[in-house]
DNA sequence: GTTTGAATGAAACGAACGTATGAATAAAAC
DNA sequence: GTTTTATTCATACGTTCGTTTCATTCAAAC
């Protein structure tokens, strides 16, 4: 194959060491020696640091988006009341399914993502973009439907627990010190009881009083 | 009440920003200004900044880990078999309870702990100890009890969901664009919603096949 | 062949960082 | 009153960072 351009190149890199060190633990030295690259080239082809972070988030989250998107058309094209279960599965599973080849059961996305979201500077706000809150609106009124007894207080809480379980179980938090129990979970395994998992949280009554 | 010795004080700074900015994106000088020391403070009362660091969590985590360890004892001094939900309850109340005044609904305490969790840095490992290991064994064995079902893999997978539903709900994330829906949670709501929610997902029956 | 424009390269800038040093200060011990 | 010990202070060091500058390369257009 033709090695890719250096616009790429960086991309590749920079998403590769913002997953393993962080925003601010990646030099764009670091960025520019693994592409290969020379150090001014990520001003030249980005302009900053903070915009080439924005395009390699740009470059993740957008086939999660429109995956979680299609689903759901392709849900409610099948039925116009769907369950809690089939809403989960449709809203979690492209977290699981929308992972780049080469990265090891989806750890390097996830950490990334938990990356993006969880940087507390300013600017990290602005590196997804309306796409994701337009998406999770659709999901909020789907679920809504289903879970008519849920304030939306209520209702967006759950939701934020289906990110959430999705996208810290693949950090190496909790490294477990039980043997015998590796690390990295079974891609398949994990999405399975993920969704288990969450439909059934979903599922719950709101609790009385 | 008198001012507080210098220690202190940095660590109450420190802990304020750590929340704040991350690791990476406080400064020690910004941790010595606010909490009015010199620079060489840190270096005198702590050596340097990731010792400062491990002491900060390790006075935030250990109250925390304290409470979890104190609630299995007085459920299993009750009854020898309690449901999954009290042990949640046992496990996750702390994190909502257990958080020092001054903090709004546990925001800032939580962001610090993703903070200390989500580092990717290898000295971050060193900021909490095997006393959080031990306590989280010892819920696991008593989970196991309850849903002996679930294989240890899938019973280390939910537990992981229910610190993520917990730790992450708190943080700004996915601010909502939906109006009328204030965004730090009272903490009560948050407390009963996450009980509510991950009590269900822990009696979710496991998948078949 | 010359010109043009995009892309790359080597080098430097100023700022901010963690840390170390040694003097100054204050309180306690003798 | 003197000595000792524990802090605090101002300052400097060396490094690393993001960014900028300007020269150079090179293929395509003319």
């Amino acid at each position: 194959m033709a090695t890719p351009d250096t616009r790429t190149q960086i991309l590749d890199a920079a998403e590769q060491l913002f997953a393993e060190n962080g925003y601010r633990g990646t030099s764009i030295r670091a960025i520019t020696k693994l592409a290969g690259a020379n150090l001014a080239a990520v001003g030249y082809h980005f302009g900053s640091k903070a915009e080439l972070m924005a395009a390699v988030a740009r470059r993740v989250v957008e086939p999660i988006t429109a995956a979680q998107c299609a689903g759901l058309d392709r849900l409610l094209a099948r039925t116009p009341d769907p369950s809690a279960g089939e809403l989960v599965e449709a809203f979690a599973g492209p977290l699981f399914d929308e992972m780049p080849a080469g990265d090891e059961g989806g750890a390097r996305t996830s950490r990334l993502i938990v990356t993006i979201l969880s940087d507390p500077a300013e600017e990290a706000r602005s590196w997804t973009g309306p796409a994701e809150d337009s998406v999770r609106e659709r999901y909020f009124a789907a679920f809504a439907r289903v879970l008519p007894g849920l304030s939306p207080e209520e209702l967006w809480f759950r939701m934020r627990g289906i990110f959430a379980v999705t996208a810290v179980d693949r950090l190496q938090v909790h490294q477990r010190p039980s043997p015998g129990c590796a690390s990295p979970v079974a891609g398949e395994a994990a999405r399975r009881w993920a969704i288990t998992f969450l439909t059934a949280a979903m599922n719950a009554p709101p609790p009385g009083t």
